[in-house]
DNA sequence: AGGTAACCATACCGGTCGGTATACTCGCAG
DNA sequence: CTGCGAGTATACCGACCGGTATGGTTACCT
Protein backbone atom coordinates (compact mmCIF):
# COMPACT_ATOMS: atom_id res chain seq x y z
CA UNK A 1 0.00 0.00 0.00
CA UNK A 2 1.58 3.54 -0.72
CA UNK A 3 -0.89 5.27 1.12
CA UNK A 4 0.11 4.11 4.50
CA UNK A 5 1.97 7.19 5.39
CA UNK A 6 -0.25 9.83 3.64
CA UNK A 7 -0.92 12.72 5.75
CA UNK A 8 -4.11 14.69 5.83
CA UNK A 9 -4.30 17.58 4.07
CA UNK A 10 -3.28 20.57 6.47
CA UNK A 11 -4.58 24.80 6.16
CA UNK A 12 -1.92 27.08 5.10
CA UNK A 13 -0.15 27.50 8.17
CA UNK A 14 -0.36 24.16 9.63
CA UNK A 15 1.66 23.43 5.82
CA UNK A 16 4.09 26.06 6.88
CA UNK A 17 4.25 24.74 10.60
CA UNK A 18 4.90 21.64 9.03
CA UNK A 19 7.31 21.81 6.56
CA UNK A 20 9.32 24.31 9.27
CA UNK A 21 9.36 21.37 11.70
CA UNK A 22 10.29 18.60 9.36
CA UNK A 23 13.12 21.05 8.25
CA UNK A 24 14.28 21.87 12.15
CA UNK A 25 13.47 17.91 13.27
CA UNK A 26 15.85 16.76 9.97
CA UNK A 27 18.52 18.96 10.65
CA UNK A 28 18.87 19.43 14.19
CA UNK A 29 17.24 16.49 15.58
CA UNK A 30 13.54 16.15 17.64
CA UNK A 31 14.93 17.43 21.28
CA UNK A 32 17.17 19.81 20.28
CA UNK A 33 14.11 21.56 18.41
CA UNK A 34 11.48 23.57 20.50
CA UNK A 35 8.38 23.93 19.22
CA UNK A 36 8.81 27.93 19.82
CA UNK A 37 11.36 27.80 17.27
CA UNK A 38 9.00 26.03 14.94
CA UNK A 39 6.32 28.60 15.31
CA UNK A 40 8.61 31.55 14.44
CA UNK A 41 10.27 29.78 11.68
CA UNK A 42 6.82 29.06 10.56
CA UNK A 43 6.03 32.40 10.71
CA UNK A 44 3.10 31.41 12.94
CA UNK A 45 1.95 31.09 16.55
CA UNK A 46 2.21 27.93 19.18
CA UNK A 47 -1.35 28.66 19.83
CA UNK A 48 -1.81 27.87 15.73
CA UNK A 49 0.63 24.97 16.52
CA UNK A 50 -1.06 23.31 18.94
CA UNK A 51 -5.19 24.02 17.67
CA UNK A 52 -3.74 22.31 14.64
CA UNK A 53 -1.57 19.21 16.20
CA UNK A 54 -2.37 18.96 20.16
CA UNK A 55 1.04 18.16 20.97
CA UNK A 56 4.41 18.20 19.91
CA UNK A 57 4.65 14.38 19.63
CA UNK A 58 2.00 14.39 17.22
CA UNK A 59 3.64 16.84 15.23
CA UNK A 60 6.88 14.68 15.60
CA UNK A 61 4.79 11.35 14.38
CA UNK A 62 3.26 13.69 11.41
CA UNK A 63 6.59 14.54 10.32
CA UNK A 64 7.79 10.68 10.29
CA UNK A 65 4.85 9.53 8.59
CA UNK A 66 5.37 12.29 5.38
CA UNK A 67 8.49 11.91 5.17
CA UNK A 68 8.24 8.08 4.82
CA UNK A 69 6.26 8.87 1.79
CA UNK A 70 8.02 11.60 0.17
CA UNK A 71 10.52 9.04 0.27
CA UNK A 72 9.19 5.70 -0.69
CA UNK A 73 7.65 8.09 -3.83
CA UNK A 74 11.12 9.14 -4.86
CA UNK A 75 12.67 5.89 -4.36
CA UNK A 76 9.61 4.28 -7.33
CA UNK A 77 10.59 7.25 -9.46
CA UNK A 78 14.07 5.72 -9.47
CA UNK A 79 13.02 2.36 -10.05
CA UNK A 80 10.34 2.95 -12.51
CA UNK A 81 12.99 4.73 -14.89
CA UNK A 82 15.05 1.06 -15.04
CA UNK A 83 13.21 -2.16 -16.66
CA UNK A 84 12.26 -4.75 -14.66
CA UNK A 85 14.73 -6.89 -13.68
CA UNK A 86 17.49 -7.13 -10.73
CA UNK A 87 18.70 -3.93 -11.83
CA UNK A 88 16.01 -2.25 -10.00
CA UNK A 89 17.29 -3.22 -7.17
CA UNK A 90 20.19 -1.76 -7.63
CA UNK A 91 18.60 1.84 -8.41
CA UNK A 92 17.64 1.91 -4.94
CA UNK A 93 21.18 2.50 -4.11
CA UNK A 94 21.21 5.31 -6.93
CA UNK A 95 18.44 6.91 -5.00
CA UNK A 96 20.19 6.74 -2.03
CA UNK A 97 23.32 8.18 -3.25
CA UNK A 98 21.27 11.00 -4.44
CA UNK A 99 19.58 11.54 -1.46
CA UNK A 100 22.51 11.31 0.74
CA UNK A 101 24.16 14.36 -1.64
CA UNK A 102 22.18 17.05 0.29
CA UNK A 103 20.65 15.21 3.01
CA UNK A 104 23.99 15.00 5.29
CA UNK A 105 21.99 13.95 8.39
CA UNK A 106 21.46 10.04 7.09
CA UNK A 107 18.00 8.26 7.55
CA UNK A 108 15.55 10.25 9.52
CA UNK A 109 14.19 7.50 10.83
CA UNK A 110 17.22 5.87 12.26
CA UNK A 111 17.80 9.29 13.82
CA UNK A 112 14.10 9.56 15.24
CA UNK A 113 14.47 6.20 16.54
CA UNK A 114 17.79 7.09 18.49
CA UNK A 115 15.88 9.83 20.14
CA UNK A 116 12.02 8.46 20.95
CA UNK A 117 12.80 4.41 20.87
CA UNK A 118 11.43 2.57 23.72
CA UNK A 119 9.33 5.02 24.95
CA UNK A 120 5.71 4.88 23.80
CA UNK A 121 6.10 7.57 21.53
CA UNK A 122 3.21 7.82 18.67
CA UNK A 123 6.26 8.13 16.29
CA UNK A 124 7.81 4.42 17.10
CA UNK A 125 5.15 3.17 14.67
CA UNK A 126 5.85 4.64 11.76
CA UNK A 127 9.90 3.62 12.31
CA UNK A 128 9.36 0.49 12.33
CA UNK A 129 6.63 0.52 9.25
CA UNK A 130 9.34 2.40 7.29
CA UNK A 131 11.68 -0.02 7.80
CA UNK A 132 9.51 -3.05 6.59
CA UNK A 133 8.73 -1.25 3.67
CA UNK A 134 11.88 -0.78 2.67
CA UNK A 135 12.61 -4.47 2.94
CA UNK A 136 9.76 -4.85 1.26
CA UNK A 137 10.39 -2.75 -1.68
CA UNK A 138 13.80 -5.34 -1.79
CA UNK A 139 11.79 -8.32 -1.65
CA UNK A 140 9.54 -7.34 -4.49
CA UNK A 141 12.40 -5.97 -6.90
CA UNK A 142 14.11 -9.41 -6.90
CA UNK A 143 10.99 -11.27 -7.83
CA UNK A 144 9.96 -12.05 -4.06
CA UNK A 145 12.73 -13.87 -2.36
CA UNK A 146 12.82 -12.63 0.93
CA UNK A 147 15.76 -13.75 2.50
CA UNK A 148 17.66 -11.80 -0.71
CA UNK A 149 15.50 -8.53 0.13
CA UNK A 150 16.46 -8.40 3.61
CA UNK A 151 19.76 -8.76 2.80
CA UNK A 152 20.18 -6.02 -0.11
CA UNK A 153 18.04 -3.91 2.79
CA UNK A 154 20.74 -4.58 5.28
CA UNK A 155 23.29 -3.24 2.64
CA UNK A 156 21.00 -0.34 2.17
CA UNK A 157 21.06 0.55 5.81
CA UNK A 158 24.16 0.25 6.73
CA UNK A 159 25.28 2.28 3.81
CA UNK A 160 23.20 4.90 5.43
CA UNK A 161 25.40 4.37 8.73
CA UNK A 162 28.68 4.01 7.04
CA UNK A 163 28.37 7.31 4.92
CA UNK A 164 27.13 9.82 7.55
CA UNK A 165 28.16 8.23 11.34
CA UNK A 166 30.71 6.70 9.66
CA UNK A 167 32.11 9.59 7.79
CA UNK A 168 33.05 7.46 4.53
CA UNK A 169 32.52 8.39 1.39
CA UNK A 170 32.15 5.66 -0.77
CA UNK A 171 29.10 3.96 1.40
CA UNK A 172 27.19 3.96 -1.03
CA UNK A 173 28.81 2.66 -4.11
CA UNK A 174 30.41 -0.07 -1.97
CA UNK A 175 27.10 -1.36 -1.01
CA UNK A 176 26.02 -1.54 -4.34
CA UNK A 177 28.63 -3.34 -5.40
CA UNK A 178 28.07 -5.90 -2.58
CA UNK A 179 24.10 -5.81 -3.82
CA UNK A 180 25.19 -6.88 -7.52
CA UNK A 181 27.52 -9.63 -5.98
CA UNK A 182 24.21 -10.74 -3.92
CA UNK A 183 21.98 -10.81 -6.55
CA UNK A 184 24.75 -12.69 -8.93
CA UNK A 185 25.28 -15.52 -6.89
CA UNK B 1 45.87 0.43 18.13
CA UNK B 2 43.65 -0.94 21.04
CA UNK B 3 44.42 1.80 23.22
CA UNK B 4 42.78 4.76 21.14
CA UNK B 5 39.77 5.32 22.91
CA UNK B 6 41.68 4.50 26.75
CA UNK B 7 39.76 6.08 29.63
CA UNK B 8 42.06 8.36 31.87
CA UNK B 9 41.83 6.82 35.76
CA UNK B 10 38.96 8.61 37.51
CA UNK B 11 38.03 9.19 41.59
CA UNK B 12 35.48 6.93 43.02
CA UNK B 13 33.13 9.70 42.68
CA UNK B 14 34.20 9.84 39.05
CA UNK B 15 33.87 6.67 38.13
CA UNK B 16 30.20 5.69 39.55
CA UNK B 17 29.32 9.21 37.76
CA UNK B 18 30.72 8.12 34.68
CA UNK B 19 28.79 4.74 34.72
CA UNK B 20 25.57 6.03 35.38
CA UNK B 21 25.95 8.70 32.77
CA UNK B 22 26.74 5.56 30.67
CA UNK B 23 24.29 3.78 31.38
CA UNK B 24 21.11 6.85 31.39
CA UNK B 25 22.94 8.32 28.04
CA UNK B 26 22.38 4.78 26.16
CA UNK B 27 18.90 3.81 27.61
CA UNK B 28 17.72 7.28 27.36
CA UNK B 29 19.47 9.43 24.88
CA UNK B 30 21.78 11.81 25.90
CA UNK B 31 19.76 14.94 25.59
CA UNK B 32 17.24 13.47 27.08
CA UNK B 33 19.26 13.11 30.32
CA UNK B 34 20.36 15.66 32.53
CA UNK B 35 22.90 16.47 34.79
CA UNK B 36 20.91 16.56 37.88
CA UNK B 37 19.51 12.81 37.40
CA UNK B 38 23.12 11.91 36.53
CA UNK B 39 24.77 12.95 39.65
CA UNK B 40 21.57 11.63 41.76
CA UNK B 41 21.64 8.12 40.05
CA UNK B 42 25.48 8.36 41.18
CA UNK B 43 24.97 8.86 44.49
CA UNK B 44 26.82 12.10 44.46
CA UNK B 45 26.51 15.87 43.61
CA UNK B 46 26.17 18.33 40.16
CA UNK B 47 28.96 20.38 41.62
CA UNK B 48 31.61 16.82 41.89
CA UNK B 49 30.63 15.91 37.98
CA UNK B 50 31.72 19.48 37.20
CA UNK B 51 34.54 19.24 39.06
CA UNK B 52 35.80 15.96 37.48
CA UNK B 53 34.41 16.24 34.06
CA UNK B 54 34.20 20.00 33.33
CA UNK B 55 30.96 20.02 31.13
CA UNK B 56 28.27 17.85 30.25
CA UNK B 57 29.70 17.60 26.39
CA UNK B 58 33.12 16.35 27.96
CA UNK B 59 31.22 13.87 29.86
CA UNK B 60 29.36 12.48 26.87
CA UNK B 61 32.62 12.69 25.33
CA UNK B 62 33.99 10.32 27.75
CA UNK B 63 31.28 7.77 28.21
CA UNK B 64 31.53 6.96 24.19
CA UNK B 65 35.29 6.48 24.13
CA UNK B 66 35.07 4.19 27.08
CA UNK B 67 31.80 2.71 25.16
CA UNK B 68 34.02 1.87 21.76
CA UNK B 69 36.88 0.29 24.10
CA UNK B 70 34.79 -1.81 25.80
CA UNK B 71 32.90 -3.03 22.48
CA UNK B 72 35.81 -3.56 20.79
CA UNK B 73 37.97 -5.51 23.40
CA UNK B 74 34.48 -7.80 23.67
CA UNK B 75 34.58 -8.35 19.80
CA UNK B 76 38.34 -8.85 20.20
CA UNK B 77 37.45 -11.65 22.97
CA UNK B 78 34.71 -13.27 20.44
CA UNK B 79 37.13 -13.36 17.69
CA UNK B 80 40.16 -14.95 19.14
CA UNK B 81 38.19 -17.93 20.32
CA UNK B 82 38.45 -18.93 16.15
CA UNK B 83 40.90 -20.09 14.46
CA UNK B 84 42.50 -17.53 12.04
CA UNK B 85 40.86 -17.25 8.26
CA UNK B 86 37.57 -16.07 7.08
CA UNK B 87 35.60 -17.85 10.11
CA UNK B 88 37.04 -14.72 12.28
CA UNK B 89 35.08 -12.27 10.18
CA UNK B 90 31.91 -14.41 10.53
CA UNK B 91 32.50 -13.98 14.81
CA UNK B 92 31.92 -10.49 14.73
CA UNK B 93 28.68 -10.94 14.38
CA UNK B 94 27.92 -13.59 16.62
CA UNK B 95 29.60 -11.29 19.47
CA UNK B 96 26.78 -8.54 17.81
CA UNK B 97 23.95 -11.06 18.04
CA UNK B 98 24.77 -11.42 21.62
CA UNK B 99 25.35 -7.65 22.03
CA UNK B 100 21.99 -6.59 21.23
CA UNK B 101 20.16 -9.77 22.90
CA UNK B 102 20.11 -7.16 26.23
CA UNK B 103 21.40 -3.75 24.63
CA UNK B 104 18.09 -3.35 22.66
CA UNK B 105 18.86 0.38 22.17
CA UNK B 106 21.27 -0.57 19.28
CA UNK B 107 24.52 1.03 18.00
CA UNK B 108 25.23 3.69 20.78
CA UNK B 109 27.36 5.65 18.21
CA UNK B 110 24.44 5.54 15.55
CA UNK B 111 22.17 7.19 18.58
CA UNK B 112 25.03 9.55 19.46
CA UNK B 113 25.68 10.78 16.16
CA UNK B 114 21.66 11.39 15.60
CA UNK B 115 22.25 13.61 18.26
CA UNK B 116 25.10 15.17 18.16
CA UNK B 117 25.99 14.93 14.45
CA UNK B 118 27.37 18.22 13.01
CA UNK B 119 26.95 20.37 15.76
CA UNK B 120 31.02 20.25 16.60
CA UNK B 121 30.24 18.19 19.62
CA UNK B 122 33.27 16.97 21.03
CA UNK B 123 31.74 13.30 20.82
CA UNK B 124 31.86 13.39 17.03
CA UNK B 125 35.35 12.58 16.26
CA UNK B 126 34.97 9.36 18.92
CA UNK B 127 31.96 8.22 16.57
CA UNK B 128 33.76 8.17 13.95
CA UNK B 129 36.90 7.15 15.13
CA UNK B 130 34.48 3.95 16.02
CA UNK B 131 32.89 3.35 12.66
CA UNK B 132 36.52 3.53 11.18
CA UNK B 133 37.98 1.26 13.91
CA UNK B 134 35.11 -2.00 13.45
CA UNK B 135 35.87 -1.23 9.46
CA UNK B 136 39.70 -1.93 9.92
CA UNK B 137 38.25 -4.45 11.70
CA UNK B 138 36.46 -6.57 8.93
CA UNK B 139 39.16 -5.73 6.66
CA UNK B 140 41.79 -7.07 9.15
CA UNK B 141 39.82 -10.29 9.77
CA UNK B 142 39.65 -10.67 5.57
CA UNK B 143 43.51 -10.74 5.41
CA UNK B 144 43.21 -7.20 3.98
CA UNK B 145 40.83 -6.69 1.37
CA UNK B 146 39.52 -3.16 2.07
CA UNK B 147 36.48 -3.24 -0.26
CA UNK B 148 35.37 -6.86 1.11
CA UNK B 149 35.87 -5.44 4.69
CA UNK B 150 34.19 -2.53 4.40
CA UNK B 151 30.95 -4.51 2.55
CA UNK B 152 31.27 -6.82 5.82
CA UNK B 153 31.21 -3.83 7.99
CA UNK B 154 27.97 -2.38 5.88
CA UNK B 155 26.39 -5.74 6.64
CA UNK B 156 27.09 -5.07 10.55
CA UNK B 157 25.78 -1.84 10.34
CA UNK B 158 22.84 -2.53 8.71
CA UNK B 159 21.55 -5.51 10.89
CA UNK B 160 22.10 -2.97 14.13
CA UNK B 161 19.21 -0.93 11.93
CA UNK B 162 17.22 -3.82 11.20
CA UNK B 163 17.05 -5.18 14.68
CA UNK B 164 16.48 -1.63 16.93
CA UNK B 165 14.50 0.37 14.68
CA UNK B 166 13.23 -2.44 12.50
CA UNK B 167 12.22 -4.70 15.11
CA UNK B 168 13.22 -7.19 12.70
CA UNK B 169 14.62 -9.84 15.03
CA UNK B 170 16.46 -12.09 12.49
CA UNK B 171 18.00 -9.04 11.24
CA UNK B 172 22.52 -10.08 12.79
CA UNK B 173 21.45 -13.96 11.58
CA UNK B 174 20.60 -12.49 7.94
CA UNK B 175 23.53 -10.46 7.89
CA UNK B 176 25.78 -13.25 8.41
CA UNK B 177 24.37 -15.13 5.92
CA UNK B 178 25.04 -12.82 3.61
CA UNK B 179 28.85 -12.05 5.27
CA UNK B 180 29.29 -16.15 4.28
CA UNK B 181 28.03 -15.36 0.79
CA UNK B 182 30.51 -12.93 -0.04
CA UNK B 183 33.51 -14.55 1.46
CA UNK B 184 32.61 -17.62 -0.61
CA UNK B 185 32.52 -15.44 -3.81
C1' DA C 1 -27.26 38.57 10.55
C1' DG C 2 -25.01 34.98 12.88
C1' DG C 3 -21.92 31.28 13.28
C1' DT C 4 -17.60 29.30 12.75
C1' DA C 5 -12.94 27.95 11.36
C1' DA C 6 -8.53 29.85 10.87
C1' DC C 7 -5.25 32.80 12.36
C1' DC C 8 -2.41 36.37 15.08
C1' DA C 9 -0.43 38.50 19.39
C1' DT C 10 0.91 38.17 23.96
C1' DA C 11 1.28 36.76 28.40
C1' DC C 12 1.59 33.18 31.53
C1' DC C 13 2.37 28.43 33.93
C1' DG C 14 5.41 24.96 36.59
C1' DG C 15 9.30 22.50 35.62
C1' DT C 16 13.80 21.47 33.94
C1' DC C 17 18.07 22.77 31.51
C1' DG C 18 23.45 23.33 31.95
C1' DG C 19 26.32 25.56 34.95
C1' DT C 20 28.05 28.32 39.15
C1' DA C 21 28.71 29.80 44.19
C1' DT C 22 29.32 29.12 49.01
C1' DA C 23 30.64 26.64 52.76
C1' DC C 24 31.63 22.57 55.06
C1' DT C 25 34.03 17.75 56.26
C1' DC C 26 37.38 14.23 55.70
C1' DG C 27 41.94 11.81 54.96
C1' DC C 28 46.44 12.17 53.81
C1' DA C 29 51.18 13.95 52.76
C1' DG C 30 54.63 17.57 53.66
C1' DC D 1 50.19 21.28 62.18
C1' DT D 2 49.15 22.57 57.95
C1' DG D 3 47.75 22.48 53.23
C1' DC D 4 45.30 20.26 49.73
C1' DG D 5 42.50 17.21 46.89
C1' DA D 6 38.18 14.87 47.11
C1' DG D 7 33.73 14.81 48.38
C1' DT D 8 29.00 16.45 50.39
C1' DA D 9 25.07 19.63 50.78
C1' DT D 10 22.37 23.27 49.21
C1' DA D 11 21.08 27.30 47.07
C1' DC D 12 21.06 29.92 43.12
C1' DC D 13 21.26 31.72 38.07
C1' DG D 14 19.11 32.95 33.40
C1' DA D 15 17.27 30.44 29.72
C1' DC D 16 14.34 27.37 27.78
C1' DC D 17 10.88 23.44 27.92
C1' DG D 18 5.92 21.83 26.47
C1' DG D 19 1.57 23.54 27.05
C1' DT D 20 -2.40 26.84 28.25
C1' DA D 21 -5.24 31.26 28.59
C1' DT D 22 -7.21 35.44 26.90
C1' DG D 23 -8.71 38.22 23.39
C1' DG D 24 -9.06 39.92 19.01
C1' DT D 25 -9.29 39.96 13.57
C1' DT D 26 -10.46 38.20 9.30
C1' DA D 27 -13.18 35.46 5.65
C1' DC D 28 -16.43 32.38 4.32
C1' DC D 29 -21.06 29.70 4.80
C1' DT D 30 -25.73 29.39 5.85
Amino acid sequence: MSAQFDVMPLTPAGERLLDAAAELFYRRGIRAVGVDLIADAAGTTKKTLYDRFGSKDALVALYLRRRAQRWHAFVRGYVERVPPGPQQALAVFDALAERLADQDRGCAFVNAHAEIGGTGHPGEPVIRAEKAAMRALFTELVGGDADLGAQLHLLYEGANVAVTAGGQPDGVEQARRAAARLLDG
